[in-house]
DNA sequence: CGTTCTAGAGAACATATGTTCTACAAGGAG
DNA sequence: CTCCTTGTAGAACATATGTTCTCTAGAACG
């Protein structure tokens, strides 16, 4: 979130905080009046600008139907793929893989970590890395490497900053 | 939730499923036509007994303005109180204390863990205790036990079942 | 200088959506 | 049996809200 001008900026902004205050989305008219702007049809040029852009989502002729995208969310849900135990390879999820077949989900707060769209979570099984503070059934948040081929991975904590990393396939 | 009768609650699953397919709120018609029901009067009104029971929150003459209580909800805010470390004693809570006064604040999954109403986060200071699996900088939740005057609390690892009695206060 | 593109205004329009009023039926209380 | 509460219908109404059309002002450009 950069290259977008000030006022885009602004709605985006203003879109958030209405989201985060109110728990639902705000109206045309609502973003009108909350950045100023005297006229719905800038508010409708902009947000088209935006849904272009892939800011956001909105469904036509449904009031309040904006929706941010999942980067401009301060939320992200995380797939959990399956268990992660000692000497069992893991195997390297591919991106196919991602979408579906997946336990269940986790939902991460993108202040707290910065959550890219390649990350996955893993369910601990045995006690092998308990020296490394990982327990038996915790879950662990992984950062799947751009080059899949090394195989080595960054597991993060869950909420933590510290990062462990785990020498595996 | 249980003592609400079949519509109510039919009512109540209709708008979880729908807040979690599109991402908004549905409308009284949306409703209307997910639960059967042939009036919009019928679902005004187990709307209104929603509200006044306080599963649901409405804002009067907003479109899509239906919020599910927390409860309800399937993630939880968890406020972050503070930091906890080896010796020092641990303020216990007062209700009064809470909704206010918070760092920062988790979002938990109500499945991963049963999140009551007096349940809050502390930041982990110091390494004192790590035999306990627990490290510098990690976040515990921690359930207020109905009688404070003992002060031991449960506290429970983020996302995980394992509770780990803290001797504090 | 004319053309083009983007940001902004203002107003009219169409429909999406909350609200309310009147009625009817079933079941429990008195 | 009548009264009262609760669940359900149907329809009319008011307004909240998305869409669109016409115009104006600058900036960028050839």
């Amino acid at each position: 979130m950069s290259q977008i001008s000030g006022r885009r900026q602004q709605i985006l902004d203003f879109i958030n905080e209405f989201v985060e205050e109110k728990g639902y989305a705000p109206t045309v008219r609502d973003i009108m009046y909350g950045c100023n702007i005297s006229s719905t049809a800038v508010v409708q040029h902009h947000l088209k600008m935006l849904e272009r852009e892939g800011y956001i989502s909105r469904d036509p002729e449904v009031s309040r139907g904006i929706t941010l995208a999942e980067r401009e969310r301060n939320t992200v849900k995380v797939p959990i793929l399956g268990f992660i135990a000692a000497g069992e390879p893991i195997p390297v999820p591919q991106s196919d893989t991602w979408s579906h077949d997946f336990l269940d989900a986790l939902e991460l707060s993108v202040e707290l970590m910065d959550v890219k769209n390649n990350t996955y979570a893993l369910v601990v099984k045995g006690l092998s890395m308990i020296d490394a503070l990982i327990d038996d059934g915790d879950i662990v948040v992984m950062h799947a490497t751009n080059t899949v081929e090394d195989g080595a991975m960054a597991a993060v904590w869950l909420k933590r900053e510290q990062e462990v990393t785990l020498k595996k396939v």
